[in-house]
DNA sequence: GGCGGTATCAGCCAAATGGCTGAGAGACCA
DNA sequence: TGGTCTCTCAGCCATTTGGCTGATACCGCC
């Protein structure tokens, strides 16, 4: 029986061996491939095809883990992708799931947890940790809560402490979409100015 | 000749695996205690009295590393003890030299940076990352980049997102002031906007 | 006594932000 | 086909914020 062929994708070495001595127990699951960055999981995944991609979401200057799984499922793109990452982000979350992720892991997880998640995903079924399922229920009970992609990639940049024209520039779009945006996003966190927004972002979201 | 011994503190598993693999390389480092909580560090620095402690900051609820490695000092403790983490903070880094750590790698860090690191710590010499070292010969080289007690004041309502009238009600001081105050902290913290500065005063100081 | 640092306040003006209404294009679904 | 959602854009206007200059008062220090 052949094992199911895994890459990892993170910018730490010491995540990336961890990882692999962890799944190195499990007779079923082979590591074929490891990058660093976006642009190497792309290669990884062209050199190695695998079976499953664990990928972080943030790895330093460069394509992000998000970007970098759009631009897998862009292609043609049998592997299915789990986010392995260390918070919790509701819009993270989102955005990764948008993006094409099939699953999504905390590094914290049991490693139990992490194999399952492999096996499950291999199988096209999803595995999530606890707390991201139960933000995503949170998110099901009141959907008009609920960011959408468009909206949670702009408030991360708003995290970022960027004015109403660099984030026009940075997502190809107008001042005025912008703002359109913002009151969106304003309503939804319940909050009445960018300040309080980014507060309260990333306080709740744990974004960095 | 008898190894370094080793106990690595991280809640992730897969950082402690990830490292305990890294350092098996090394024939003279031997790692002979791992923890997950701070809790649990100073359980395994008394049943292993290790050389070195490999220890990360942020682990979950309960002892942060700091208060642990302020603990580690307060009893006898001759272990050195290495931060290992992911974010170059400001804040942290100031507050686990306080501690008394002897040393700063980030989690990013070559393996042969961590080896040498390992290796320095144990003759009494220090080693941080480079991010880490510039970050405190930049503090070093301008002092008036701290702020005053009075500022901090001011940033750490600012990161609630209150508004100018909102900072003046709080600390009882005119709005004009409240400007004063805001104008010296984004000169100080190198920012132009009150979002930026929000952003960078929760990130870098772990204002929570 | 003067000097530097801190905290306080004022006024002026340009720029950014937020609230509002309205609207077109595309996707998706019933 | 029609309704809903999302993303996009525009204009108008009130408020807020940020940059500037200048000023007073207290404190510690040489």
């Amino acid at each position: 029986m052949t094992p199911i062929t895994v890459v990892l994708v993170d910018d730490h070495v010491v995540v990336r061996s961890g990882l692999k001595a962890l799944l190195g127990t499990q007779p079923d699951i082979a590591v074929v491939g490891e990058a660093a960055s976006g642009e190497e999981a792309l290669a990884a995944a062209e050199t190695s095809s695998p079976d499953v991609i664990l990928m972080d979401l943030a790895m330093g200057p460069g394509m992000d883990g998000i970007e970098a799984i759009r631009k897998l499922r862009q292609r043609n793109g049998k592997q299915a992708v789990i986010v392995f990452t260390t918070y919790d982000s509701d819009a993270d979350i989102v955005r990764a799931v948008d993006a094409g992720a099939i699953g999504y892991l905390l590094k914290d997880a049991a490693p139990e947890e992490i194999f399952a998640g492999i096996r499950a995903a291999v199988q096209g079924k999803s595995v999530m940790s606890p707390p991201v399922a139960s933000r995503l229920f949170q998110q099901m009970r009141n959907p008009d809560e609920v960011l959408t992609a468009r909206e949670a990639e702009l408030l991360s940049l708003l995290t970022q402490g960027l004015s109403n024209r660099e984030l026009g520039k940075q997502l190809f779009i107008s001042e005025a979409t912008v703002k359109t945006h913002l009151a969106h996003i304003y309503a939804k966190l319940g909050v009445e100015t960018r300040a309080a927004a980014i507060a309260k972002a990333i306080r709740r979201e744990g974004m960095r």
